[in-house]
DNA sequence: AATTTGTGCAACCGCCACCTG
DNA sequence: GCAGGTGGCGGTTGCACAAAT
């Protein structure tokens, strides 16, 4: 009884995944009155979700202009420019790639990069012929990121020097996409 | 076929900066 | 100048699915 009366009075708010009924609700309601103060925006729109978990949604998987699917070569590349130069500012390296969000961008670093970095410690081991057969992410990520993992150079100073990925303050050692394939 | 392990991704949490009254 | 509210960001977690055993 007085269990029933506690739960009641507790303020509603919705976690976990997101429904199609939700993902609706936010969508035509930004639609019909654009983004704004997103915890008004959640009540308004009579969403049991904080404003936070609505910007999320928005931003990272309704919003229109939103890329999903396989990162590019070319975006991999650019991932690591930034990434060299800025360390993990994942929103200001989204900034430089249009439709991918910050949330994606770090996923991929932590899912991909990251695992390929293991990957190479193992590879310090290997005799030279079948270091050969290496694929570009094999032998090119694993270095360009574990200098970007030193604390000095991971910094907004924009100072880490990356042999392997010129900056691009830099214009005359900019990386072309004919570069890149010609290390495959 | 069943179980375990690994992987990828969506979403949450906590902190900090900024804005407004 | 200060306090409260809000947004933005980076780190972390939890879950679903795939691959391996």
């Amino acid at each position: 009884m007085e269990k029933e009366a506690c739960i009641s009075v507790e303020p509603e708010v919705r976690k976990g995944p997101w429904t199609m009924e939700e993902d609706l609700i936010l969508i035509n309601y930004i639609a019909n009155h654009g983004e704004g103060v997103w915890n008004s925006l959640a009540r308004s729109a009579g969403l049991k979700r904080t404003g936070k978990s609505c910007r999320l949604r928005w931003l990272n998987y309704l919003r229109p202009d939103v890329r999903r699917g396989n990162i590019t070569a070319e975006e991999q590349l650019l991932i690591l420019e930034l990434h060299a130069k800025w360390g993990n500012r994942w929103s200001k390296i989204a900034k430089h790639l249009p439709g991918r969000t910050d949330n994606e961008i770090k996923n991929f670093w932590r899912t991909r990069i990251q695992k390929h970095v293991k990957q190479s410690e193992k590879l310090t081991t290997l005799p030279r012929n079948n270091v050969d057969q290496l694929t570009f992410m094999d032998q090119v990520l694993p270095s360009a990121v574990s200098q970007s993992y030193e604390p000095n150079v991971a910094t907004s100073s924009g100072q880490g020097s990356i042999h392997n990925f010129p900056t691009q303050s830099n214009d005359q050692n900019l990386w072309s996409m004919e570069d890149f394939w010609s290390m495959q």
